[in-house]
RNA sequence: GGCGCCAUGGCCAAGUGGUAAGGCAGAGGACUGCAAAUCCUUUACCCCCAGUUCAAAUCUGGGUGGCGCCUCCA
């Protein structure tokens, strides 16, 4: 079964033929390094990693572009305001980046150009385009020309007529036509600039993702990714550049995400409604943050507030419970000397098969990860059931069942990424907390084998207000720490 | 003004022709010393009107409401 995707180009969802098989090349959009990176910047991170992740669980070999735009008028803004040079801004913010990237457990790409490191590619191209008749220069700038590109408007459905009567286009001497865009910036006073056959000066926003997702992954490579935002003008402005340029397609499949909002309005650093990922992190841990992404459907918009953060710590919770449920009764049943008893494992493994593959036509069908979230459950009640049900007892015959169960716990983690807990940071002091939990839990057996409940509560009471939440169950008593906010 | 998206139970959210997945919350039950966790049961005239069809949440037309892009934006 091929996997689908919905293609902005075409408006339909397509089945995924990439241009060289068994290979996928992708380019994601990456942030402006002006700022902390807010939620609205973090889906798309997310999100495509999320594809990326699931491309290669189905067995493609992925190469993962990701640009940061490390020079642009809001840098040098900002630049300005904090007292620094817009190279120790952009570095600093890319390395904040980082930060909150890799606590969102979003894999790094194979590749993060910047665009101060590829003014050459860029310029070359600017050269090449204006060599095929497409640009002009006027006092330094170098503009797209965009009436003499008649596919111009065919990713954003527009049309160059109909746009002309908006409002909203500046108008500028120098174009010959508003929708014109810039190539290249002549440079201003006391801004970076990097000497070209214009002059002095850098590249339009645009031209870099151009520019670098052909020098990394060459002409009509497979899936570029973004925000819905970036449509129009940027991913517009993109095909028509590299089209223009190379005289190929482009692009063979555009996939956008949808916005988060706040209070029904996209969040946005120009309205000001946008949380930092950093903040948020304060109060809820990473894993919730991505549970909370991936539970609605990539392409829908997905309103933000705390108590819906508060909503996906539960639901997150229940499959992390599920999971601890499989390990701790893995590790009965091995320490067991007899077979056990319980139901068939054939049956239950039959099942948990059954809802692998619900899991994979979900994402199949253009990455639909909250129906594959739903498998998730699905497949944790399957679990629960068998292991709680009064006629299991734990022993060797269970072990098969419960080793696939976690194997394929593992294969929705590789593909979602928050699945299953990070690890315990090495050097930790785990083992003595095991060895502590034992002892008070034996002491606390021993006051309920005497039916003395007052102890036994009070230590269950006090523990639970130290975080620490212990369960009796018929197979033996479990505790856990209570996830609070991270760090 | 141009282009486009969305409207599903108390909340969130799948589902694009054959009488509604899943999560959270609520109610009842089982289990438990009591809990917790878990399991079972239970809660939907799919925004309105008209049309197409044997059959529509799902297609078509109209309406209402909300949102987005056209300016930096993920």
């Amino acid at each position: 079964m091929p996997i689908k995707v919905f293609n902005t180009l075409t408006k339909n969802k397509e089945e995924l033929h990439p241009r060289d098989p068994g290979k996928v090349s992708m380019y994601v959009c990456g942030p402006t390094t002006y700022n902390y990176i807010h939620l609205g910047n973090a889906r798309p991170l997310i999100v495509f990693d999320t594809v990326r992740r699931y491309l290669q669980y189905r067995g493609y070999q992925v190469t993962y572009i990701q640009n940061f735009t490390d020079i642009d008028d809001k840098i040098i803004n900002r630049a300005h305001e904090e007292g620094e040079s817009p190279k120790e801004l952009a570095e600093k913010y890319i390395k904040a980046y980082f930060e909150d990237a890799d606590a969102l457990h979003v894999l790094r790409a194979d590749v993060h150009p910047k665009v101060t490191d590829h003014m050459d590619e860029i310029i070359q191209m600017v050269q090449g385009i204006m060599d095929k008749g497409y640009a002009y220069e006027v006092n330094g700038n170098v503009y797209f020309d965009v009436r003499n590109f008649p596919p111009y408007g065919q990713l954003s459905g527009r049309d160059l007529d109909e746009m002309k009567s908006g409002a909203r286009v500046d108008v500028d001497d120098e174009k010959r036509d508003p929708l014109d865009f810039a190539l290249w910036k002549a440079a201003k006073q006391g801004e970076p600039s990097w000497p070209s056959p214009w002059g002095p000066g850098r590249p339009g926003w645009h031209i870099e993702c151009s520019a670098m997702s052909l020098k990394y992954l060459g002409p009509g490579f497979d899936i570029h990714g973004g925000g819905a935002d970036l449509v129009f003008p940027h991913h517009e402005n993109e095909v028509a550049q590299t089209e223009a340029y190379t005289g190929q397609p482009f692009v063979r499949y555009w996939l956008h995400n949808g916005f988060i909002t706040v209070n029904e309005e996209k969040m946005s650093k120009s309205l000001g409604n946008f949380f930092l990922v950093r903040d948020i992190l304060k109060k809820f841990h990473p894993d919730v943050v991505r549970f909370y992404l991936l539970s609605t459907h990539y392409r829908s918009p997905l309103d933000f507030d705390d108590q819906k953060l508060h909503v996906a710590e539960k639901g997150l919770e229940r499959i992390r419970t599920s999971l601890r449920l499989v390990e701790s009764t893995l590790a009965l049943c091995t320490k067991a000397q007899d077979d056990g008893q319980g139901p068939d494992t054939k049956e239950l493994m039959d099942k948990l098969e059954q809802y692998k593959n619900t899991f994979k036509e979900a994402m199949d069908d253009d990455f639909n990860t909250s129906l594959a979230i739903a498998a998730v459950f699905d497949f944790c009640r399957e679990v629960n059931s068998f292991i709680n049900q009064s006629t299991f007892k734990p022993g060797k015959k269970a072990i098969p069942a419960l080793h696939k169960a976690l194997e394929i716990f593992e294969d929705f983690h590789s593909v979602l990424g928050m699945v299953k807990p990070a690890a315990e940071k090495e050097g930790s002091s785990e083992g003595i907390e095991d060895k502590l939990m034992e002892i008070i839990i034996n002491i606390r057996q021993e006051a309920r084998k005497k039916k003395d409940w007052a102890t036994a509560d009070v230590i269950r009471d006090q523990l639970k207000e130290a975080g620490i939440v212990l369960e009796d169950t018929p197979h033996g008593v479990r505790w856990k720490k209570l996830d609070g906010g991270h760090e």
